[in-house]
DNA sequence: TAATAGAGAATTTTT
DNA sequence: TTCTCTATTA
């Protein structure tokens, strides 16, 4: 245990509320009462919860003056919401429906636990899924209260405060405190190692399958001796000794996956009921977001610290439960009721977002699910727009229309209120999806922005470049010393990975010192060995300008932003310097420098990018246990963008216009998911469609392609089978562009073959009357001309035969986005650029410039 | 040991 | 189709 454990972090607090005016003398003495053997039993929360605890107890202060007023963020709030913020204590389940204002009720009910002194900030354990969600809560808490809530120390995500609980008491599962997290790539490398150890045929059994499955036992909280014997089977047999073997290599690693930062805790809780107890009496309010979302290990944890007080209040949306497959647990949002007995359930359904057709539209699609616990959103508002229904050809004809009515929506149509297209989205269920519309964006212009896809922090340099900061924090990080210690090549290929892990496990000792071994010992030889001894030496130099540079060792707990720099010593070296030079000096960014493939340059502005990053933080163990735990990327830029993202990003975010492509059987629902879970699978995706009607505010698209090509093959496509199950009466068909035809009609005989499969939308989706539908009149507007599209606004440049003809092979051009490239093909007013950062892309010849004129560009 | 050609697989994703 | 991983070959 930490040397403070004995620091009485108390008093402060305690002086100050006692000298508290105007305050109560039962709360007071009741409190006082209560919290003073509380405080002195609990294991104090490090030195810098003392600064919480001063924290807290000033902001009591001020809170109280605010009691004294009347309540300001409980004005404006609908009666279930303002019954959802006041029932403090017990049991509380509060169903909040798509845009109900779920999270301003659960913020203000955050904000009424401590304005009427119910909770102090670092009583109440509020706890989400995304870091995302955890920043906007702290955030909008703090606006509430009118002052910043760094207060709240156990405000976060079920990992990070599961990782600050570990590093406290790492001891007790066979842990240091300082143990590394490792992200799925080294967990992936780990049991590799184990597999081909174990000489399984790597191919029928790849560790991405053992991954999964070690995985969803984790989220089962299994550790390896509570495998239930339905388990032996798994993974040839073999699953369970692999489990357990992972499990002690994570051990002797000093290393924990993200299942162990909740299984651990749960373990420790289960046989430490005297801690447990501790923290029951701790955390005396819970708060969980996304409730649905919860697995069974998280449901596990929660139900251990709520027990005693109950005084646990989860927020969720049994419809919205589209992460099963990663191990979520509808049930536990259905058993709340049974399993805290007497939970008040209180329902918002008062929904401000979408209009009256769109929520129909959605009502009807998630009535279609068996098990609910039911709820019936409404709203005041318009009925506004219908949702709108419309069939294609195929998908490129489906990217082709969405483009165009995007750019017609931005103008504002049929007397709708121009949308930006920042107000936009497209959401698809699978990211492969995502492709048609880049490629047509491109070709219009048309600026979108991808969410989701690979992060920065996924990306193979930056998880390089971290594995180098890693071996130099920690040299016995094997996974991380592995990663590195042939990249840039240094001439060791298996045979002499292979010596130098035998010399390690021979020796006990990690593979860095291993190599070492290896070198000065001659086994190994030649050009190796001395760029291997250069790596070597390398880092241990390196170490020692970190030790140099900053007090702060391994021991410390990084993840707590309170811990600030107060007494760091003017460091000669600073870990940003550090860094470089451990970049430069391994050869990692000569490596880049060299590599002549189109991504190099964007690879080494990601290093660039790495490195400032480390600006935020005091030195790099504080940067890497950041980063292992807070995985996200933000970029904001100006330009309004349309927004292209799967279903599943899209939880919890709203557009004015959002289409919804690829409504086709097989592909939504996914035949997978049907395939692999078969009711459950099909009720998950209809929840998604539901998610999916739920994010639009004022327009919804659906749309669906009668032919598709998957994974270069042709396939015809049946319209979806939610499709059926829209309610008519809050539908418009748009009419398929196919069917009116630019010249496509006689391909195959009918554009919505196959499409017909029964269903009056389906029809009416492929015979719509053409001539009066509003679409009509659209579509001849916006699609007369393929190719020859109007410029949507200003500054997107009309194409052209002048265009066309500006540009020849090998000409140097500039693109605004991509920047400067090369013609390397000429198809039409269609190029192909080789550009100097992006590759090589198609883009129309509107869009570029000769290279040297790029500076009059004219947007 | 490194480069290259060929095979095989390719929802959804946070931490 | 396209990417990644593996086996082959120089």
């Amino acid at each position: 245990m930490p040397k403070d454990r004995a620091r009485p972090f108390i008093f402060p607090k305690l002086r100050l509320r006692a000298a508290l005016p105007g305050e109560e003398m039962g709360t007071l003495y009741e409190q006082s009462f209560k919290a003073a053997p509380i405080r002195t039993i609990v294991p104090p929360m490090s030195s810098f919860d003392d600064s919480d605890a001063f924290e807290a107890a000033s902001r009591s202060l001020s809170a109280r003056a605010m009691a004294a007023r009347p309540m300001p963020y409980l004005d404006g709030l609908n009666p279930a919401q303002r019954a959802a913020v006041e029932a403090l204590k017990g049991p509380v389940l509060m169903l909040a429906g798509a845009g109900t204002g779920k999270t301003r009720a659960l913020t203000a009910r955050i904000a009424h636990l401590l304005v009427t002194g119910t909770a102090q900030p670092n009583e109440i354990l509020a706890v989400t899924f995304t870091n995302k969600a955890a920043r906007e809560m702290k955030l909008r808490v703090a606006s509430l209260l009118g002052q910043p809530a760094e207060g709240m120390p156990w405000l976060g995500t079920f990992h990070a405060i599961c990782a600050k609980l570990l590093r406290r008491h790492a001891e007790l599962v066979g842990l240091k405190s300082n143990f590394t997290i490792l992200d799925t790539d080294d967990q992936l490398r780990l049991m590799k190692q184990l597999i081909i150890a174990d000489n399984i045929d790597e191919k029928r059994w790849p560790a991405r399958q053992l991954a999964g499955l070690i995985d969803a036992w984790k989220n089962r909280a299994l550790t390896p001796d509570k495998l239930p014997a339905a388990e032996a089977g798994a993974f040839n047999r073999r699953g369970p000794a692999l489990y357990g073997q992972y499990q002690t290599r994570l051990r002797e690693l000093n290393a924990v996956d993200f299942g162990d930062l909740l299984v651990h805790m749960i373990t420790i809780f289960q046989a430490h009921p005297d801690l447990l107890g501790q923290y029951q009496r701790w955390f005396r309010f819970i708060l969980v977001d996304e409730y649905q979302d919860t697995n069974i290990a998280q449901y596990l944890w929660l139900r251990l610290l709520a027990q005693g007080h109950s005084n646990i209040c989860v927020v969720g949306d049994d419809d919205q439960s589209i992460y099963g497959w990663r191990g979520a647990e509808v049930g536990n949002i259905l058993r709340f009721e049974t399993d805290f007995p007497g939970a008040s359930v209180i329902r918002l359904e008062q929904n401000y977002r979408s209009t009256g057709h769109i929520l129909a539209a959605a009502s009807a699609v998630i009535a279609g699910n068996q098990g609910r616990l039911g709820k019936t959103l409404w709203t005041d508002g318009e009925d506004g727009e219908k949702l709108r229904l419309i069939g294609h050809w195929d998908g490129e004809e489906e990217a082709r229309w969405i483009g165009e009515e995007i750019e017609a929506m931005a103008r504002g149509t049929r007397g709708m209120a121009p949308i930006s297209p920042d107000g936009m989205a497209i959401l698809v269920r699978a990211s492969h999806q995502m492709r048609a519309f880049e490629d047509r964006f491109l070709t219009i212009g048309l600026p979108y922005r991808v969410i989701g896809g690979p992060r920065f922090y996924e990306r193979m340099e930056v998880r390089d470049a971290m594995a180098y900061f890693r071996v130099v924090v920690s040299p016995d990080d094997d996974l991380a010393f592995e990663r590195i210690f042939n990249t840039p090549k240094r001439g060791l290929g298996d045979k002499a990975q292979a010596l130098i892990r035998k010399l390690a496990r021979s020796h006990g000792i990690s593979l860095i010192e291993g190599a070492r071994l290896a070198v000065d010992t001659g086994a190994l030889g030649g050009k190796a060995a001395r760029d291997l001894k250069a790596l070597v030496d390398g880092i241990a130099r390196w170490r020692g300008l970190m030790l140099g540079a900053a007090m702060s060792g391994p021991g410390m707990a990084p993840e707590d932003d309170l811990l600030i720099e107060e007494d760091h010593p003017i460091p000669k070296i600073s870990h940003i310097e550090l860094a470089e030079m451990i970049l430069d000096e391994s050869g990692y960014t000569a490596m880049w420098q060299n590599d002549k493939t189109p991504e190099a340059p964007g690879r080494l502005e990601n290093l660039k990018e790495l490195v400032k990053a480390l600006e935020l933080f005091e030195n790099l163990q504080g940067f890497l246990e950041h980063v292992s735990l807070i995985m996200d990327n933000e970029s904001d830029e100006s330009e309004p963008k349309v927004t292209l993202m799967t279903l599943h990003a899209a939880k919890g975010l709203e557009f004015p216009a959002v289409f919804l492509p690829g409504w086709e059987d097989g592909l939504f629902p996914s035949q997978r998911a049907m395939d692999e879970t078969g009711i459950k699978g099909l009720e998950e995706e209809r929840r998604l469609a539901y998610v999916g009607i739920t994010r639009a505010e004022r327009v919804c698209t659906v749309s669906f392609a009668g032919n598709r090509r998957v994974y270069g093959q042709w396939q015809s496509q049946m319209p979806s089978r939610f499709i059926d199950e829209l309610p008519e009466d809050h539908v418009e068909v748009l009419t398929p562009p196919g069917l009116h035809g630019h010249g496509r009609m006689g391909a195959t005989a009918s554009p919505v073959a196959g499409m017909m499969r029964g269903s009056d939308l389906h029809q009416a989706a492929a015979r719509a009357d053409v001539y009066n539908s509003p679409g009509w009149k659209r579509l001849q507007t916006n699609t007369a001309r393929p190719g020859l599209r109007q410029p949507a606004e200003a500054r997107h440049i009309t194409i052209d035969a002048e265009a066309v003809s500006a540009f020849a092979l090998g000409d140097r051009v500039f693109h605004q986005k991509f920047g400067y490239g090369a013609v390397v093909s000429v198809e039409g007013d269609k190029l192909g650029i080789a550009f100097d950062k992006a590759g090589v892309k198609h883009v129309v010849a509107g869009f570029l410039v000769a290279a040297d004129s790029a500076d009059d560009v004219p947007f």
